[in-house]
DNA sequence: GGCGCAATTATTGGCGCCAATAGGCTAGGA
DNA sequence: TCCTAGCCTATTGGCGCCAATAATTGCGCC
């Protein structure tokens, strides 16, 4: 009884996705009414979920005054991004040995989404379809510890707002990079699909947006 | 005037200090009544700081029954393990280049520390002239994300509280690793590096304490 | 005597209220 | 006119109370 329709959202997770979509800018205060009302959580939810986005470094939190969006800072993204590409590339590479031919048709189709998503899609479903493909790639790794790290660090670094793809070709590059990577897994070259990993990842940074010149608040 | 002497205390931070020290056995649940009295904080302090530690996998929460400490799984371990000396394998190779003849004093005046708590000192100080040790030479990497990630998921894996230097042996050959690391550092040697960083945290998976059967709570 | 159900109790967790604090605004003086 | 000081308001955040829920124990029935 009193089948408590309590569906645990994950409160956290919706503000970050909020803060992903760019609902919000760089630098911005959050106030707590306006996320109770914009999300229709009580106060307390509010507060719980900010406080696990700014362990989660989405938000920076100043005692008495508040949270705000966390500013990307351009050096912090490289070093992050470099840090996905180590993590990233050691899942890829310890995925190898762990990949038959159904695997590869199967990492095959993920790469076709992608595609697909690149020409007509979205950027929701060009950014889904991108997630799918690598994660269904460590998923073959054996440890899924690492696995789990490397997606924690993704998803840190994808909080910044303005770190989504911010032109068609360097989504094409991307989809490029998926082929590369697969080429690489295909041969089992371990050396190979380290390097298309880094290069893929750390490519993001070449089309680097070259950060319009965000005010910072005060 | 209201001096109000709110220390701002982090008490997820000596929550995670108690477990460390083994003051909970893996598996136990932990009564927020009991902390709120052990630690002299309020239900709500309380609530936060457990919610952090949940985050962060030092405890694991279940709706409606509380949080209760995490269990070692004994491959979780070694897999966290391999994360470890990946990361601080690349902090210590990428720091190797910003090591002047005066950094390579101070390390060795930290390693010096350390053989001196390995000898004489308590648990406690081994454990913090060891972090010492690491953080000093990570310190000099120019990717403090990396850094900062790497003992993230250093301080994670050592909330299991049986992954402390279990035998004096273990400690001795903790001690000897500093000085093959310090070795690899002098000269210059960046695949000697970081082989010995990772030979020196993963051989702490091999003083594996067999791992005294926990009895799995309920 | 053992098993199952139900009442009781212990514990968690949701939430709203109020105090504390910071920032802005206005008024007064130089 | 500009600077400063004090008040005022908007916002955060601490905390205690009570409802919801699960474990436990006691009782009755088989």
């Amino acid at each position: 009884m009193t089948r408590s329709p309590r569906p645990r959202r994950h409160l956290a997770a919706e503000i970050a996705a909020a803060i992903r979509s760019g609902a919000y800018r760089s630098g911005e205060w959050l106030r707590q009414v306006d996320l109770e009302e914009r999300f229709a959580a009580t106060r307390f939810d509010i507060r719980a979920a900010l406080a696990e986005l700014a362990l989660r470094q989405a938000v920076e939190h100043v005692p008495n005054r508040g949270f705000r969006i966390a500013v990307p800072d351009r050096r912090r993204v490289r070093d992050m991004l470099a840090v996905r590409a180590l993590l990233e590339a050691e899942a890829a590479v310890s995925a190898l040995p762990h990949l038959d031919d159904a695997a590869l048709r199967l990492l095959e189709a993920k790469a076709d989404a992608f595609d697909r998503a690149a020409a007509e899609g979205s950027m929701a479903s060009q950014s889904a379809t991108n997630l799918e493909f690598h994660d269904t790639l460590y998923g073959f790794a054996p440890n899924q510890a690492l696995v789990e790290v490397a997606k924690e660090v993704r998803d840190r670094a994808r909080l910044w707002p303005l770190v989504l793809w911010p032109s068609l070709r360097a989504v094409r590059r991307s989809a490029e990079g998926h082929r590369v990577i697969l080429a690489a897994l295909r041969a089992g070259d371990a050396a190979a699909v380290a390097a298309s990993v880094r290069a893929h990842i750390l490519g993001s940074a070449a089309n680097d947006p070259a950060c319009s010149a965000e005010e910072a608040e005060r």
